[in-house]
DNA sequence: TAATGGTTTTGATCTGAATCAAGGCTGTGT
DNA sequence: ACACAGCCTTGATTCAGATCAAAACCATTA
């Protein structure tokens, strides 16, 4: 058995902290940054783990640190539809709302960098840097959301999984920051069923759809996660997607 | 023949516009909005109108003052997504971004509110009211967003249709402010084609699941755009969406 | 090693929405 | 009044993806 997981937290000081320059605080000055550490706690959470249920009270805002997390909306009668997929950096919450829009749930292990609600916002007020990034990220997102409606409207099933792999693609090589010319390699993060539950599908079609791209040789799969991409204009070219290099920006 | 409708712009002082509230300046005190009077302009459409091309140059930001704009996004082949509709209020364009990321098309006459990108993103560092209330708005749009991710993924064509006129609905009800109890009636601002695009459904199923609402007496049809809804709970109802009172908040 | 439970693949069939194809309605200009 | 152009409706047929069903895979645990 394993500690209560959110024990485990380590305090980590922001000047090494993996998501310095890509977060909310991304473009706060050290005296800025100081203030935020006094306020900042972290929160782990298993795979699997709930982070907060639509509709609860969310008392905290925060940033995931490592791992991913999800965010889905449930009908009535049980269908689901995931609309975010929070990547280390990206930001959980929104200030001045008291209850979660969106069950939060983590997909892998995670760590968040949290801070109390209350006091952020206080501080949001009072520190234009942490408003200006959260606009930008914001904006980012909406972008991201838009883009995503044009895949869950108007992409065949094909599409939309070369689609979802390109964007795991292009995050993973952003992030390893190598500017490698071979093949992509990167590992699923999510089951068939929560890719489903992003495309729209039924995870059948996902599995489907997933062995033809193999067998179409656009994708190597080793296991059931570990993925290799040998082309990826290629991958980009049956996701519908301008294939011109729009090259890892 | 008309004269260029760009020409008709009246100008309006910032006292009795009718966004006074709502728009990116909701927040502005009298200073402020003395500030944005002085480099503001605004510029009319006709209908069908293109305000701009994704991908070209947008040297301006500003508001929807009246009528309604779409963004859309397109894939090479031609299908395409609607991504935002554009309401009285709702802010166009990105601080910080060159060029446009959708086209923007009037879809009936329409008038804006505009500013020159740089004087207003200078404006916006010194303003926080500004950035304050656009982070706001952003947020909100973001939500509307994800909610359209829920619709355009999971919901069948009846319900995708019954979604649309419920969000009409419920934005008409909001803006004649009139707290009626009865049946609710408005004009449909969009053509089956323009719903199509904004549901991931073709022209004929939108028409035909009209029909359908209209057969089974969820909604009554006078002529082709003018509805009215004798029970709006039935609508909710028939949208998948809770039925409890959501309430026009 | 075997049993177990979660995940994934694959097959057979069904179905909701797309596609293909006429027509109908309404307003505008001649 | 008529012809024309844009929209909209309706019908027949097709097809992509859902649903139903079974089995394979894989990692634990007994």
């Amino acid at each position: 058995m394993m500690l209560d997981p959110e024990t485990q937290a380590i305090p980590r000081d922001c000047g090494d902290c993996p998501i310095r320059h890509r977060a909310v605080c991304a473009r706060c000055e050290a005296d800025e940054l100081e203030l935020l550490d006094q306020i900042k706690y972290y929160r782990n959470f298993e795979a699997g783990q709930t982070v907060v249920w639509a509709g609860d009270k969310m008392d905290f805002v925060g940033s995931v640190v490592s791992g991913i997390a999800t965010l889905t909306q449930t009908m009535e009668d049980g269908r689901t539809q995931m609309v975010g997929l929070m990547l280390p950096s990206d930001f959980v919450g929104r200030p001045g709302r008291q209850t979660a829009a969106y069950d939060v749930v983590a997909t892998s292990d995670m760590v968040m960098c949290c801070f109390r609600k209350q006091p952020f916002e206080d501080m949001m007020s009072r520190t234009p840097h942490i408003a200006q990034r959260l606009l930008e990220m914001t904006l980012d997102e909406l972008d991201a959301a838009r883009e995503w409606m044009l895949v869950l409207g108007r992409k065949t099933a094909r599409e939309k999984i070369a689609s979802l792999l390109s964007i795991i693609a292009r995050r993973d090589a952003a992030l390893n920051i190598a500017g490698r010319q071979g093949p992509m390699v990167f590992v699923l993060p999510l089951t068939r069923e929560a890719m489903a539950d992003y495309l729209g599908l039924t995870l059948e079609t996902v599995s489907r759809q997933i062995s033809a791209l193999k067998r179409d040789g656009v994708i190597v799969l080793e296991g059931k996660r570990h993925v290799t991409v040998p082309d990826f204009n290629r991958l980009l070219d049956e996701a519908g997607d301008d294939s011109d290099g729009g090259m890892l920006a």
